[in-house]
DNA sequence: CGTAAGATGAAG
DNA sequence: TTCATCTTACGG
């Protein structure tokens, strides 16, 4: 994984572990979808200034942006590219591999299929939050971390992003053809 | 099935 | 006012 290529990074995320060691046990979803965020990149956060926000993507890569929107919700991001070049790759839903239970639980009443199809909802179902912000996810003495998953060949449809209004057509979006798990069709 | 509204805070 | 979202309510 060569995290100064962002849309690379991105591709190469899919199929790989999230990995969360939290009090009440272990939780591991399996990233199915992604989106990168460029430094020239009119849609991405770190595009007009350098704010409190999104000051973790100007960092070094490997670590956790973690960012608050809507008011009530938490989105994950790798940070990716040199100090400085502010990028990172979102991760935009998950399988649940390990820990399922826990999920449940956090994520009230809800359909497994429901689970971490999403932004916010896997990392409310993974217990992931403003405490996460900045976590060295390369690290395997993270407690929130990534791991290499078990191999795979599926197929890696890219296509445009969603929930944005600027770059509507960059094709930045990235997700693996087989999974149950994507956030939209 | 589909679309629409509302929640709620940081940044422009 | 907009925003890298989600859930519920309501119409067909």
């Amino acid at each position: 994984m060569n995290l100064n290529n962002t849309l690379q990074t991105a591709k190469d995320l899919l199929g790989m572990h999230l990995v969360h060691d939290t009090p009440e046990g272990r939780i591991v979803g399996r990233i199915v979808e992604t989106e990168a965020y460029l430094a020239d990149d009119p849609a991405a956060h770190s595009y007009r200034s350098r704010t409190k926000r999104n000051e973790p993507m100007f960092g070094p890569a490997g670590k956790a942006y973690v960012y608050f929107t809507y008011g009530m919700y938490y989105c994950m991001n790798i940070v990716t590219n040199k100090q400085d070049v502010a990028e990172a790759v979102l991760i935009r839903a998950v399988e649940p591999v390990k820990g399922i239970d826990i999920m449940r639980k956090n994520r009230g009443e809800m359909k497994d299929k429901n689970l971490t199809s999403g932004p916010a909802k896997l990392c409310i179902a993974m217990g992931i939050s403003k405490q996460q912000n900045e976590v060295n996810l390369i690290d395997s003495q993270s407690l929130l971390r990534i791991e290499q998953g078990k191999k795979h060949s599926d197929t890696i449809v890219t296509t445009t992003r969603i929930g944005i209004s600027k770059a509507v057509e960059a094709p930045y979006r990235f997700y693996l053809k087989e999974s149950r798990f994507i956030s939209k069709k």
